[in-house]
DNA sequence: CGTAGCTTTGAGTGTTATCAACTCTCGTGG
DNA sequence: CCACGAGAGTTGATAACACTCAAAGCTACG
């Protein structure tokens, strides 16, 4: 007989992955399709790829072949520099597009990972082109889809730049409560996936300053910090830190 | 009689702005389209538009009507926060395209603002989808081009997040050389259009440390430095800084 | 239950920000 | 014609925030 876990996850597996049935259709791609459309984008779509924790979905400097649509699980794209040093882009939740930073070279610059078991749906690039020609719908939204990634790279921009360490995991911590509340899921708990390194090298930090700023934000009872789990405790408060709305933050007297 | 200086600059502007005709065709919009595309582009691309320095293009939260294609001058983009700390998002040359980053809220996020004397063409946004759904051509570029935004956001994430004010600089100075020596200009010698201010906030530095850097690279015999023009000396070590390869950089023991 | 990897906490240091003073340029008006 | 002032840039002194190194605690998983 099977083991409890494994049935659970070959239910999922077996129900067949089309856009048409997808639990994440107006999260996702085909948001606003038509059902003949719809049916157009699932012969184009291939089926769902399962990945390991630490599995790589490409790396840096792969040719772009497809990008990747996340059906479950979570996965963080890295930049690397020679010497090794590692700037994380991007954290990417279910219903968010992987690659689309690929297409003007046609080459991946940054590598793909898996931060816990996940699910992905491949969409060979040349195909969903050539589509999205033909519906006007699909181009729209690929273009919007398009914009909000580079509207999400000028706020990281933004952070990175000018904010605090604090302000920088207030408002981290507040984007992740945000996406999973907008998938409707809980807006109070956040099962942190990534490693306290992850994080640093997303917000241009030491492992050890993200740390003690859990630590803090506890301390200040902003949250509630249990290793990965992470409990909403004050987000007006913690808006206001991210907002740089409070503590001592100098911005110089123009 | 004219004085000299309003001579010169109606003649240029007499010049009935076409993209058929325009020298930055194939470093613009209309890159790699034949001449029946290029009429139907030319009859949604507006008049060339003229900015004076310190002009705004448009607003932090202004709603999206157009994107604009720079012909000359020189723009940058800024995001501010609410206690006035500011981030440039970019600066943008000839050629270069403003204003995707509204496309997903149908709102400027940034403010654009002309550091010099410019000219713009305005593409207005809807006509330039519906147009890009016929044009098989111009959909593929469109692509291109926002993908291309998105891999240099990914870019000066890994420079805000990761590298120290040094490297910021060098890498800084070296993609203004080489943006220059792609539109066919000299590559050793470069005008400075920005503040020293604009240039801190755009690599997140105080404009004294930008200051203090010129100087030393000065002194090091890296460039040559009078006010905002700035020569180039030596590129393989300045390429060498940008990249971390040189320098007391402590890249931690993993 | 043991070990490897992750996380927390502490101590000391350094890079870069801030504040401040001075210079330089350029345009304006007395 | 020169004094004046505003804006821009340079340079110096000091301090703070976040980094590095170090060591101990914790977790999870074989």
């Amino acid at each position: 007989m099977d083991k409890k876990q494994t049935a659970t996850i070959i239910n999922i597996s077996n129900i067949r992955a089309t856009c048409k049935e997808c639990a994440l259709r107006e999260h996702c791609i085909p948001q606003g399709l038509d059902e003949a459309d719809l049916g157009a984008l699932d012969r184009v779509v291939k089926r769902r790829r399962k990945l390991k924790k630490g599995e790589l979905l490409y790396r840096a400097g792969d040719p772009l072949r497809s990008l990747f649509a996340i059906f479950s699980g979570s996965i963080k794209t890295t930049g690397l520099m020679e010497d090794g040093r590692a700037q994380v882009t991007g954290f990417y939740l279910s219903g968010e597009l992987l690659g689309i930073d690929a297409i003007n070279s046609a080459r991946h610059p940054c590598t793909a990972e898996a931060l816990e078991s996940s699910e992905v749906c491949e969409i060979p690039y040349p195909a969903l082109e050539e589509l999205a020609q033909h519906v006007p719908h699909l181009q729209h939204h690929l273009f919007q889809i398009m914009s909000r990634e580079i509207a999400r790279d000028e706020q990281m921009l933004l952070m990175l730049g000018r904010m605090s360490a604090e302000e920088r995991l207030a408002a981290c911590l507040l984007s992740f409560f945000r996406r999973q509340a907008r998938l409707g899921l809980n807006g109070r708990d956040l099962k942190l996936s990534m490693l306290r390194q992850d994080l640093g090298d997303y917000l241009g930090l030491a492992l050890e300053t993200v740390s003690r700023l859990f630590s803090r934000f506890q301390e200040e009872g902003l949250i509630k910090v249990e290793g990965r789990h992470i409990q909403l405790r004050d987000p007006a408060r913690l808006e206001a830190l991210a907002n740089g709305s409070a503590g001592s933050h100098h911005s110089r007297q123009n």
